[in-house]
DNA sequence: GTCTATAGAAAGATAGAC
DNA sequence: GTCTATCTTTCTATAGAC
């Protein structure tokens, strides 16, 4: 039953992570909202800093078979990239959670090195994965206007952030949706045209 | 005397809560910096609550005057579009801060209505002023591709953003650039073509 | 306006029993 | 693995002297 605590532990944190930041909950929340008392918690997770770097392990993996996912349903560049706004519009919880990268990069100071060095990756490999897709995108040109991939790349993941902050601001998914609106639109996949 | 104190601690405050959340620093934190016991600075701020709603007015009025400087300098709308993309960009202070919009959003759910509707009002306030850099290019023609002024403004604000948070987490002004690449590239002002 | 002193709560963390 | 008990530090905030 160590495995299923550790995971609840796990689940709660991120939740509250993304939904507060990282200096927004305590270990007495956790134990509160787990059902075990604060102390246990340390037998799991020796220190907060340990804690943020496994949420960022889990986060990184989840959020990379998710693409693996997206790449195995859409052969084509505009499905694959609509398919991303929408793990990224699920991701909101509605207007609930932002992306813990973007939440953890608040505390960027106070966090180690390690776990910035985690975040860092993450978008590494977000960004190198929305470059492919556009990549794809030159040969099967099925978003328009696809310009240099990399460049596309970090653009289109500081949309996707932004985009949730501002969702995440109003607590209204639907700003999301508006936000990314000119970026689904250069999805719309001619297809045989 | 007291005006200087006082905005010696809104600045010292403003920088912190960019760059370390508005959890991220405290009224000891406060005391150091500007010199004062921490108990003095209750006299200018009772409270942390009210501390952020003066930040928040602060922060606001002063983009405001900002923007107007950039309109003044610059009749058509590319040109206006490149001033606010500096603007964010020097907001960046070298990596070390984000728009202290961007910063307090994390902390949403801890902070007052008051203070999420002052946020909310700056997004608005800030897309309103996109979108109507975005109809004039409609007129002047400045702006390549300008789609819908209201899309546009949305896609606009979540992209500085976003760029803001990718550029915090790497400390590095240069990933702001990247990602703002293509937008700029948006500007190229044909103007006499 | 700023100080000393202090209250009261909450934080992360540890020791040792069970 | 989880508990009780406790430590130490830090936090926001207040009272009252100067």
């Amino acid at each position: 039953m160590t495995r299923e605590t550790k995971t609840e532990l796990l689940d709660y944190a991120e939740n509250a992570a993304r939904a507060r930041g990282f200096d927004g909950f305590s270990y007495a929340d956790l134990a509160e909202a787990v059902g075990i008392r604060k102390a246990s918690i340390h037998y799991h997770f020796p220190t907060k800093a340990g804690l943020s770097a496994a949420l960022m392990d889990r986060y990184q993996e989840t959020m990379s078979q998710m693409c693996n996912a997206i790449e195995a349903q859409n052969d084509r560049a505009a499905g694959r990239l609509l398919g991303l706004i929408a793990l990224y519009q699920s991701a909101l919880n509605d207007g609930q959670t932002l992306c813990l990268c973007v939440s953890l990069t608040i505390s960027h100071q106070s966090l180690s090195d390690e776990v910035n060095a985690k975040i860092a990756a993450f978008r590494n490999g977000m960004m190198d994965w929305i470059a492919n897709v556009f990549r794809l995108a030159q040969t099967d040109g099925s978003i328009v206007h696809a310009a240099d991939p990399e460049q596309e790349a970090r653009a289109t993941l500081a949309l996707l952030e932004g985009a949730h902050l501002a969702a995440r601001a109003a607590e209204d998914v639907e700003i999301f949706d508006k936000a990314v609106a000119l970026l689904k639109a250069r999805c719309e996949d001619p297809g045989l045209a």
